[in-house]
DNA sequence: GGGGAACAATCCGCAGCCGTAACGATTGCG
DNA sequence: CGCAATCGTTACGGCTGCGGATTGTTCCCC
């Protein structure tokens, strides 16, 4: 079953979203660290810098960037690969599946409350 | 009808509407944009910088040089109130108009295209 | 084994946004 | 009237992210 949807139910969702993300003191992430976050939560690993670079169309120091960013937040973290010293395997944490579980429940929730 | 959403459908819609986001050219707007023009053309007018300041929970300082970036985009445009010439009001536009609908359309198709 | 290729990290200058604190304009109340 | 309050903007110092170029390490293949 698609998920039906219409556009002023979409532009409703992003909406509260996007206020629930500002007023939250949660760090925001920007645009970008998010599709980082999600390519590593939601796609088959391994992940590499060079793969994802590739994936989001930015340069690599983009998403070296990012995971140093997040790394901090301990939304991720990195290992080399042993196999092939050169690669960096980005690895999932507790505190990123976390932090992804609450954002899935908080659209659920807002798609569930929105006007039919 | 409530919108029916599994977590990890939103998380997967989550991750494609950020993959198109970074991917496009289009000048990405941050959290604290959107929410700012969708409060604007979701909610009744009058807006107001002070009003959105209170309703994002942020300073005014913010929605001002919001409103200077988005205003350059053509997404909104101010003019004096009239009535009370200390005001400004923010006002929508049609490039801003264009830019939601191709962005709800997008949330729209995503949405649809969803495993179920 | 040596040289080129691949990979991630770092350096550099630059642009954008942040919060705090001021400022000028306008209003309305005492 | 005049003066405090309100409103939006601007100034300031700091932080973060950006693209492009470079560096150091590791691998691969001849």
């Amino acid at each position: 079953m698609a998920i039906e949807l219409r556009p002023s139910q979409a532009l409703r969702l992003l909406h509260e979203l996007s206020l629930a993300q500002v007023r939250d003191d949660a760090p925001d992430l920007s645009p970008r660290q998010l599709a980082i976050l999600l390519s590593v939560y939601l796609e088959a690993p391994p992940h590499t810098v060079r793969g994802l670079a590739a994936r989001l169309g930015v340069t690599k120091p983009v998403i070296t960037r990012a995971l140093d960013t997040m790394g901090q937040l301990r939304l991720v973290s990195r290992r080399r690969d042993e196999a092939d010293r050169r690669n960096v395997i980005i690895q999932r944490t507790v505190e990123g599946a976390l932090y992804l579980e609450r954002l899935g429940d908080l659209v659920v929730a807002t798609a569930r409350s929105l006007p039919r």
